[in-house]
DNA sequence: GAGCCCGATGCCGAAACGGCATCGGGATCG
DNA sequence: CGATCCCGATGCCGTTTCGGCATCGGGCTC
């Protein structure tokens, strides 16, 4: 038991004004009870019950005392529910609208961690474009949305954030591979690999490109990450993304992100928000708790490094 | 300690986020603050830390756990601190407006009880007519009132109420103390000795006198129920009053108190009220709380003769 | 006055708790 | 790359606490 049995032997015994009932209805003995009414009465230093030859009744402190005592064993029996419907099969399911990068290895991996200790909680997670998650989760299709911050206005709560620079990804072997910054004109010298016609990116690209006279056709046009990483291994191009999405690839070896030398590219920032003003069931409430640590966690090793 | 250890021990380790560290705030070897967390994790049945190399992080139901063992610790500390406020000497005053015959020895009793638990609780006791309990009440001069219930109107909320049967209060060898019940016109017969000019049952009285073309002057009128007892115990008449304020010399045989055998005097009650919608500080509460027993043994008793 | 039920208490075995020493593993620093 | 440090986990043991049993004294009932 994790809170004192005392606690059960003193409401036990206030209801049925009678310790040895109480004793009975409890499975202990008489003795035992009593001795741990005396022993409270002692450690608060006030009677709380009077005795009488029929048995026992509050006093004034008593019945204070146990209100606390019921709102405590109370509010112990509603978490404990709350969290065994999470270990077991009872709780609903948890929806999440998500930037394509962060759901294709950040948040499996979350959500792998969560199932571990909840495995009764069920999740779907919608790939979303910075101007649908939004919208995804003020429709209620998505408890919990991931976006850029810059476009989570009101409405929404921001409950975590981390930072996501933006910047090119290429093949190991890659001329840009060696630089530690590029900028947007950089990358406009080389093919490029673009997840579709029209991303947060493009005005900028679009601009750099004509700065310099280039061919506005990317070499590679897919909404895939899995295409796009088999085009970056085989050095196809220059793709622009955050690293998000392809660490795996990136601790491998196989392909490497440099942050873009723009502070408007290299300081966007991604963020876990929920709608203001509604309440979460206690599955999305749990993971979102689980989402917030990772992404802290996140922001400590970006920081640090 | 009412509450188990464990949960000052959870606390500790899920604000510093380490185990070595909370033992060391605690005073207790690690081995045992570690032992209890994974005792308690076992009880609760999903782990509340995740372990990192540097300490442990609270997992999200170790969090929604964390949430209820503050507020239970903190309640109680808040509990505690009310009641030892009461028994130490911290706390203020009980301002309570009653009626005359409750004030003689039934609120001494209960304020005599009262103390004994709370010795530091002050009381201001006033004696009010039936016109004028409420009034205290609402203008703030009491905390508590004490008045027959059909005078609590709105305002007002009823918290206990007795029976305080209206009767003729003689001295033991008058011909009316051998009567179980006496009409109002049979006391009309003999000296009175009343309370003051216009009391509750002047009306009825004046009526009952007129009809009887009798002398409406009465014995005595005095405003002290010591002198009535006096008077009373002298022979010189005859009281009318509930038997409230003479329980004792009643007990002692000295006067005899004989209810009236008309319903609407015999019938009246007596009830605890406060002002409805003012929250009462803890002083009062507890003695509000005390005096609601007190009237229910009273209306127990009466019920079961 | 006998019997009954109440809470209180002495006694004892069982269980829980805390302290000490130690283990194994990840982080850190030279 | 190894030495070191700090972390949580665990085995062992003395102490404390807890619960069960029997009993006591005091009101109440019949």
């Amino acid at each position: 038991m994790m809170h004192a049995s005392v606690l059960r032997y003193f409401r036990e015994v206030a209801e049925r004004g009678s310790i040895r009932k109480a004793a009975d209805a409890l499975y202990v003995a008489s003795s035992a009870v009593n001795r741990q009414i005396l022993k409270l009465e002692d450690e608060i230093g006030v009677p709380l019950f009077e005795r009488l030859p029929t048995g026992v009744r509050l006093t004034s402190a008593g019945k204070r005392l146990l209100r606390h005592v019921r709102d405590t064993l109370n509010d112990f029996e509603r978490v404990r529910s709350e969290i065994d419907d999470l270990r077991g099969l009872k709780t609903g399911s948890v929806r999440i609208a998500c930037l394509i990068g962060l759901l294709a290895e950040f948040l499996p991996r979350q959500v792998v961690d969560f199932h571990r200790l909840y495995p009764g909680v069920n999740f779907q997670l919608s790939s979303c474009g910075p101007e649908q998650a939004n919208e995804e989760v003020a429709a209620g299709r998505a408890d919990i949305g991931i976006n850029f911050t810059d476009v989570i206005y009101g409405g929404f709560t921001l409950l975590a954030e981390a930072p996501a620079p933006q910047g090119a990804l290429v093949a190991a072997g890659h001329p840009l591979a060696s630089q530690d910054r590029v900028s947007l004109m950089d990358c406009a010298g080389y093919p490029l690999i673009l997840w579709s016609e029209a991303g947060p990116l493009t005005p900028y690209l679009r601009s750099a490109l004509k700065a310099n006279d280039l061919d506005a056709t990317p070499r590679a046009l897919c909404d895939s990450l899995e295409a796009m990483k088999h085009l970056l291994r085989a050095n196809m191009g220059v793709a622009l993304f955050s690293r998000f999405g392809f660490e795996s690839d990136i601790a491998a070896g196989e392909i490497a992100h440099i942050p873009f030398s723009e502070p408007f590219l290299a300081d966007r920032r991604v963020g876990v928000f929920v709608p203001a003003n509604r309440k979460l069931a206690i599955g999305p409430a749990m993971f979102v708790e689980h989402l917030c640590t990772a992404f802290a966690d996140i922001a400590k090793t970006d920081q640090g490094s």
